[in-house]
DNA sequence: TACTGTCCTGTTGTATACAATCCACGAGCG
DNA sequence: CGCTCGTGGATTGTATACAACAGGACAGTA
């Protein structure tokens, strides 16, 4: 089979391989997500370049991916630090967060997708479940990941995109409250109601179910709460460290 | 005065200068916008980098927050082209800008700015003025400013900034048009629409201005288009190229 | 003649070396 | 005693050197 030149009609795409400089991104991502990386913290090129078994080059390229993200910055001469994204700023990403999701939202009612969304109710029900426990992490971990699932439906890769770093930063903001992260116990009844509302079509009802989960949450990481009952992580629940990158063989 | 520790209650910025990748970053967003990059060209390091003046380290850095906003493709072992938009993908760039414009639409209206947008009128004059003429390149900026306008009225760091991204990512998707890059010659009347619903607090008018309007620009950039009159760039309207980073003194 | 394998050249990817910058500490002085 | 100002150490920012890879040309073979 000739690969210089390839004939017409037979279109193949090139599998496309995930550079070094790709796979220190996910990692860093990760490490903040996970809390590895805490908010504020500097990061010493040589410390995690030498935990990655990289060197810096291509950790400082990586780096500035998260730096465009907003989830590093950058301050020349002082090098890097995680993010943070204290309580006045935690409107604007929410801002951002409702122009996402409530786009999702309306392409999802536009398509119709009729197969009644059984990827959103088996998110739902998942966080339905880990709720039942005392493990915050987890129940953040679904929380977003409902979301993340709601994007996705949209089938639009520009905003599944955003919304992956929408993500982190809503992880970031909950790092960043004064009295710590926490989640809320109980599993607000906006996302049943999204949910109802989009299966029947409403699609109005479903943007104000998510505005109004907005609002509750913008209110709880401002402090403006009305004091729900949340659940803290278990102190210190494994600090995960960053692993080294397979660089492949 | 002392500058060891800042007293309590006196709180001063860290006045945020800009770092080489950024000047690069910029310079090369610029170099893609206006042509000089074409789309689809593979990018030598050595040889901008060179024109840079500065070395292949920073270029590379700044090259992967193009990459990041999906302006620079990188392939492992073949570097890095300007991203192309073929007109399959053009509907996913437009969906991403209604859902930051739509938004930005929304918040305005919540705001109630009440100083009738004025700078929006002022970019709409602009617009009408200029696409009197047939200086393609003067017409397409205009359009894309006001709608940069209309963004940065919502006041929104997110939104302005990934407004920033799309704005280019719609240059590259008229260069990549298959019958090159033009613009419509005459203002489609959805702009005086947008603006009038906008004064007069009517969002959903507004909104649906904006949602027509892009589907007049998707038919157009995805060949769909119902023949409209367009205007082509005066041929090859000098080629600007990249200039040297001052890297201050 | 078409395909396959090998060499060759240029470019990218990574590591390292060097220079510039910043922060902390401590001595000196008002 | 408190502020200012050098100095040292460490870290970042930049440049360069080297290794690895991809693509093209050419010759060999069926």
């Amino acid at each position: 089979m000739p690969h210089s030149s390839p004939r017409p009609g037979v279109s193949v795409f090139r599998v496309p391989r995930a550079s070094t400089v790709d796979l220190i991104a996910i990692e860093l991502r990760q490490a903040i997500f996970s809390g590895a990386l805490p908010v504020g913290s500097p990061l010493g090129e040589v410390e995690i370049s030498g935990q990655l078994g990289v060197s810096r080059s291509p950790l400082r390229e990586a780096a500035q991916r998260l730096v465009q993200e907003g989830l590093l910055t950058a301050t020349p001469g002082r090098g890097l630090r995680v993010s943070s994204i204290p309580p006045e700023l935690v409107p604007d990403l929410y801002t951002a967060r409702l122009a996402v999701e409530g786009q999702a939202i309306r392409i999802i009612h536009r398509d119709g997708d009729t197969q009644k969304h059984s990827e959103l109710h088996e998110a739902l029900d998942h966080l339905q479940s880990v709720s039942q426990g005392e493990d915050a992490r987890k129940i953040g971990d679904a929380d977003l990941d409902f979301h993340r699932t709601l994007v996705a439906l949209a089938h639009s890769p520009r905003l599944s995109r955003a919304m992956e770093t929408l993500i982190i930063e809503t992880r970031i903001a909950s790092y960043s409250m004064p009295q710590g992260y926490a989640v809320r116990r109980s599993v607000s009844p906006t996302y049943a109601a999204l949910l109802e509302h989009l299966d029947s079509g409403n699609t109005q009802g479903a943007l104000k179910a998510l505005e109004d989960q907005f609002n509750d949450a913008v209110d709880r990481l401002t402090g403006r709460a009305t004091h729900v009952d949340t659940v803290e992580p278990s102190l210190q629940a494994d600090q995960p460290t960053l692993g080294p990158i397979e660089v492949l063989e």
